[in-house]
DNA sequence: AATCCATACCCCAAAAGGGGTGAAACCTCT
DNA sequence: AGAGGTTTCACCCCTTTTGGGGTATGGATT
């Protein structure tokens, strides 16, 4: 088959029955085709020049480097290749350490076979595609935690902290004197038990008070 | 027909031709009914304890509140309905409103009728519908911006300042002198043009350079 | 040779933080 | 209606931390 126009994809997988199994279900559409598959991720980058991929399909647990330093790595030296991460793991650390590497999709292992073709396919049409359970994880990570312990003043005052607000700029924004805005800050420190300015919006970042 | 095992969904939307449209399609499957419609948030809103939907279909832009505003009333009050966005605008600004606001999806209006009812039934199953090109803007903004003016000590020290930490804790971590950590923050200042941790650890978020 | 980077030090002023106190305003519950 | 709690506001004193201005040196990169 002429492979001129067909879109080149990488397979990284530790498992060999799994990696094959995708080369079949790839191989077997004429919109791309498996120009390599490994087993490791050290193997798969040493290669990267030569195979070209335009997407690689990635384990995270693998010998060796894992998928996340991988993603990383790949996305450095050639940020413009694809990375669809498939995984069993659908732990919420994983994921979003996954996205931040620079992953554009994340599917789980019990994708079907038409699913996974739909995935490369929504890669290659710039999108991102992800199994529905980390498709909410994602949503939900931008939504505020409803159980603040801060009074809503306070959480105002913590939103000023936030965009760099030194105690005057607040105490003006809000019509305060400065030693109010000092007051409300005392409150939120101990509330968060936290003692600085940057730890009480690393605090609430973490927490999503803001 | 009995509607007593079937989803009650809200619609909010103002052009009445798209809001019937929708109705429609909705009640052509026996899923899930449209227990009411409406053209404006305000109205809604206010019948929602009788409505009692498990879902409602929100435009943006509408006549008097928007509906950003409206998903963050009724999220509050209401937190287990889910709310799915579904407007022309794609617009990244308002989409990161909506879903902090409480949006558990966001699809767009070209989005074909099959399309709207498996967004309806990815939300029910507990998932996050998106239109592809949302998700990629959603993917996209966990990962950091590769053109940073900072070096990676830089950056580095960036990190621990947004995790709250002193410039003695810093130093001590990086095995320097505090004096050398000042150094370095003077550096970032200057190269963000701010003049203070708060503010750098906000631009430096806003910019994705952490 | 020139430029960035990482390291380290100095002085001084401004800002932030810790310890208090207190009072008016606003809920909520009985 | 009144008691008790929370929130919001405001001020004082004092110490620590941060920020702005420098200078300097060795190493890596170009």
């Amino acid at each position: 088959m002429n492979n001129y126009f067909r879109s080149r994809i990488v397979i990284v997988e530790d498992n060999n029955a799994v990696r094959e199994g995708f080369s079949l279900i790839i191989n077997s559409v004429s919109n791309y085709y498996v120009v390599n598959s490994y087993d490791n991720a050290e193997d798969a980058i040493k290669n990267l020049k030569k195979d070209a991929p335009e997407i690689i399909l990635m384990d995270l647990e693998l010998p060796g480097m894992n998928g996340i330093e991988a993603i990383g790595v790949i996305k450095k030296t050639h940020p413009n290749i694809e990375l669809i991460v498939n995984t069993i793991y659908e732990n919420s650390e994983l994921v979003f350490q996954a996205l931040c590497s620079g992953a554009s999709g994340y599917i789980t292992k019990n994708t079907s076979h038409s699913e996974l073709l739909d995935a490369i396919d929504e890669v290659i049409n710039g999108g991102a595609p992800m199994s529905s359970k980390i498709a909410k994880m994602v949503v939900n990570s931008f939504q505020k935690n409803p159980n603040s312990p801060l009074s809503s003043r306070e959480t105002q005052v913590l939103e000023l902290l936030s965009k760099g607000k030194s105690y005057s700029m607040i105490a003006q924004e809000l019509f305060i004197t400065k030693e109010t805005a000092k007051s409300h800050i005392k409150n939120i420190y101990s509330k968060l038990q936290v003692n600085s300015k940057s730890e009480a919006i690393a605090k609430a970042t973490k927490e999503k008070l803001i």
